[in-house]
DNA sequence: CGCCTCCCATACGCATCCGTATGGTTAACC
DNA sequence: GGTTAACCATACGGATGCGTATGGGAGGCG
């Protein structure tokens, strides 16, 4: 008798653990044998939704990507606000997924890796564009806007580094953290 | 005949090796075995030297902690210059070294590592409070400081990750990279 | 009921890495 | 030049990961 009813895995279930993985322990760690057993499942269910490991990590990237780029961006600047409301829509929307997404920085680890580096060079290039445009449609002239931007991203960047890994260092209480992401909206869109 | 006269091999050359490691592939690439190729030497050569794997790894953390934290705090605090002077010294000196250290984006990306945890949290809090202590010295209130050093900090440390994942989006010419470094200083020290 | 396709478990060979055991080599020093 | 300690190569066992081969169960559909 079975106590609980294992249902069949999906392509996507796969995905899913090879993100948690990466968010774990980086992109060395999305190893067949170990996600099987995390799934309760072995490697013949995997070799038939998968050509080989790399194609899992393919996969898995795309996903990446479309999660936490494509979409986001689509849903920003998509709506019809200004761009004073849309930065800051977008600024609001990108700090949580930032401390929630751990994937993006256990790339950033290995940027040389051959699956990673077209990845991330996408995402950082999409990402660096909108911020400018809306940087410049804020009425920053073109050279400052794309300072900005930059200075923008690297704090983005780096305050996902510290959620992650020093958590204790952020505010940690709601007003204080309200009163951080005013200081850093402040400063960052000053003239 | 031996062409190349094969120098022994110091603890030193073993903790180097380690570290380039690292910068690489994070901390998984730190393998005993393929270390020893790179050396061109044999695992008999390590279990002389280390313990065993972890032995390693703790010592190459506590040079890259002792090389990127503890001497370069010393460095610029122990000029006699005003806060001002100080600042703009760290920074100089900082964005160089994040651009050629890979270690640290790579241990970033597995923060919760036993090994890694502990290290990183010393050198963070060591890193905000010498800005900190700077930023006040230059006349922040203390709660406007230490946001503010926040900020400075993430922004180095999403420099560092730029410039190694996709460096040609930042500036590339010398006078550019001026240009950038000036816009950033005067953002982040703005009243 | 029987068949066929989808999905998965088991078992295997191969490669890589860890750590140990053991003997050999180099070099300093008496 | 002989002894001793420092240093290293080789060889092994055990563990783990990749990829393949093969057979079996589960469910739709005739």
């Amino acid at each position: 008798m079975v106590v609980t009813q294992r249902r069949r895995l999906t392509t996507e279930d796969w995905i899913d653990a090879a993100l948690a993985a990466i968010a774990e322990g980086g992109v060395p760690a999305v190893a067949v044998e170990p996600l099987a057993a995390r799934l309760g499942a072995t490697k013949g269910s995997f070799y038939w939704h998968f050509a080989n490991r790399d194609a899992l990590l393919d996969a898995a990237l795309a996903r990446w990507e479309a999660r936490t780029t494509t979409e986001v961006i689509e849903e920003i600047t998509g709506a019809a606000d200004g761009p004073d409301v849309q930065l800051r829509a977008l600024v609001i929307r990108v700090i949580g997924a930032a401390e929630s997404d751990r994937v993006g920085p256990a790339l950033l680890a290995t940027p040389a890796h051959p699956a990673v580096a077209p990845v991330l060079a996408r995402a950082t290039r999409a990402r660096l564009d909108v911020i400018t445009t809306l940087l410049r449609r804020l009425g920053l002239p073109a050279a400052q806007a794309r300072h900005r931007a930059l200075l923008a991203y690297s704090a983005y960047l780096g305050h996902a580094q510290l959620a992650h890994s020093t958590p204790d260092e952020l505010p940690t209480s709601k007003d204080a953290r309200r009163a951080y992401l005013d200081h850093v909206l402040r400063v960052l869109t000053a003239r």
